[in-house]
DNA sequence: AAATATGTCAAGAAATTGTTAAGAGAGTTC
DNA sequence: GAACTCTCTTAACAATTTCTTGACATATTT
């Protein structure tokens, strides 16, 4: 799954401390401080898994940037604001926000929230080259075929697929999986070569999987 | 319907503050600071629409008390907890919880989330594929016959539907649902072989609940 | 050519799941 | 309160799937 955050915050500080902490949490985080940018840069690039919007904004009323958000994208919305603003207008999250929070937060919460909704969230899509890999659903999808990969045969793929274009050893490989940490490196071989047949790789002259000699492995993109 | 809030909360001054609050708001509110006297209150009278529960409890484990509201009642639940606790263990809303708070949090701002879920509670029949679904009678509709679910029967059929399509660790589902913690991963299993029984499920080929080898089970859509 | 590394197969080991049935516990009925 | 019913839990067994390994073939390096 994708993990990219649109952050909508005009406190350049605020900004800032947010991306630093979500970056921790494994997220990209693209910030504006102002709406317009923000949206013109939802509708060039689709792929965020999230928008955090907080309402306190120069340009426009907080409320037309979220329906504007929901006019052109499918993006979940998270609204933050000022503690004291939620008296006021919020109906909560009836405008079609999927959460929201009272200024000011911790940023774990925020996290713990995005991490609830991605979860909801049907599309944690990825494409990878010929691949569509769902990594939550641990579906991998090659030309529209589901490939029925094992427990270990999808760690292992997924592994290398995030270590694209690098060399993975054997040992790596053992390591990252839920593979026994005494397990023979052959064994691993012998993985590997069930996954090629599965992707339907040749390993003569692999389109996917290159074997790196006395090293160990890599997914090439 | 009925607007009545069932506080969990030991702070008297808290108490006060949030009754008074939610009076405002047409709520009555019956706070008890204990979660045992809470819970005899709940069984005696089960026409709550929602009940707030402050973790941080004297008498027993907050998660505790959670696992006994879920067990005694299908009422909706609000967890709040102390700021700094939410980095410790709730992973959200897994447990079962349908919305959480971090204290201090504005009363505006609780009266909101209550609003948000008992809305959602309130339309209650929704399709599911070739299911109808009523989850406050707790009735599952299938080609025209209802299925006579047994609580727990219901609870992670219900939890699987939610998930549509996402693969739920045995982990998971007891955490869902009112089954005790300490209860094996096994009897999931027999739960699911009996849930798929009753919806005419074929185990080897199944076509509402599929099983993940080594990590789950999963609703298909 | 010798030494080392990788590809693949198939057998057996190990782990996971499906299912049944027995027992515990709670609640009901008589 | 005894008998009964219902639900949940668990162990046990069978069926199934996956994983591991050694063996042998093939490939690469020196």
């Amino acid at each position: 799954m994708s993990r990219k955050v649109l952050l909508i915050e005009d406190d350049l500080q605020m900004q800032n401390l947010i991306t630093e902490y979500l970056r921790e949490y494994d997220f990209t985080c693209n910030a504006f401080a102002h709406p317009k940018d923000a949206i013109l840069e939802l509708e060039k690039d689709s792929s965020y898994s999230i928008v955090i919007l907080d309402l306190m904004l120069p340009d426009m009323d907080g409320f037309d940037v979220l329906k504007k958000i929901k006019n052109i994208s499918t993006t979940p919305i998270i609204i933050s604001s000022a503690r004291g603003d939620i008296g006021n207008k919020i109906h909560g999250f009836d405008l079609g926000a999927d959460d929201y929070l009272a200024k000011p937060y911790e940023p774990r919460e925020l996290v713990l929230r995005i991490e609830h909704i991605l979860k909801k969230t049907h599309d944690s899509k990825i494409r990878v080259g010929e691949f569509v890999i769902d990594k939550v659903n641990r579906e991998v999808v090659l030309d529209g075929y589901t490939i029925d990969f094992t427990k270990i045969e999808f760690e292992i793929f997924i592994f290398l697929v995030e270590n694209m274009n690098k060399i993975s050893s054997r040992e790596q490989i053992i390591n990252a999986t839920s593979l026994d940490e005494n397990t023979k490196n052959r064994t691993v071989d012998t993985h590997i070569s069930n996954i090629r047949n599965k992707i339907g790789d040749d390993s003569k002259e692999p389109m996917f999987i290159k074997s790196v000699w006395g090293i160990g492995y890599k997914f090439v993109s």
